[in-house]
DNA sequence: CATTCATATGAGTAATCGTTTATATGTTTC
DNA sequence: GAAACATATAAACGATTACTCATATGAATG
């Protein structure tokens, strides 16, 4: 019945979104976020990150799409486009739970 | 109702996962695993990787948990410890469809 | 048990990544 | 328009990564 299976014709655009979320301090960022937009001050004090470092990595981010610039005065904030990531992200999560209590027995 | 959203108490054991998951060559070696083990030879062919290169993509996956060798005789044959992966991927692929699509607007 | 086949490991190397320091851009306020 | 604030970019550096070459392990076959 269920052949869902992973379609793998082209898997670089695949793999550059996983690099992206491949770095601790943009995961904290993504989940910082959640479903707010958020000026980069308040993403610095969240992570604790530099200014700098921040701007690095929602640079990174932007250009991948997973996030956006929302520019209110002075400040810009950033968004998630679309908040469908959210969820992947949470049952990647409990899969990787699942799979790590399975590696213990 | 539904506010399931990504819970990041600890986010580096699912960093790690995606910096797995963030090598093209691994994405295609997994997803040319589909359902069904198979030996180092034939993922080198589906592939056209070294050996070597096999041999290393492959450990790295089995560390993380995502692939499990299984001997047979003198092959050693790899498989999918869980076919819920292919699905995430899956997710994953046509979300990441459907951002690039929102971007070109 | 020696040879062959299948796979794993270790050393070495070029490329990429994350971070910091310094500086630039853009906005508001006076 | 100058000063203060918010954020972005550029250069530089150490750490990590993917790959190759050479070699080791382990099973099958004679």
């Amino acid at each position: 019945m269920n052949d869902i299976v992973f379609t793998c014709r082209d898997v670089k655009p695949m793999a550059e979104i996983f690099k992206v979320l491949s770095e601790p301090n943009r995961l904290r960022i993504l989940c910082g976020l959640g479903l707010e937009c958020q000026p980069v001050s308040t993403i610095m004090e969240d992570t604790g990150l530099s200014q700098t470092n921040v701007s690095f990595h929602l640079r990174i981010m932007r250009e991948a799409g997973l996030v956006r610039p929302e520019r209110r005065g002075a400040f810009i904030y950033y968004c998630l486009p679309d908040p469908k990531l959210l969820e992947l992200l949470e049952q990647f999560r409990v899969w990787e739970e699942t799979i790590k209590k399975t590696q213990e027995i």
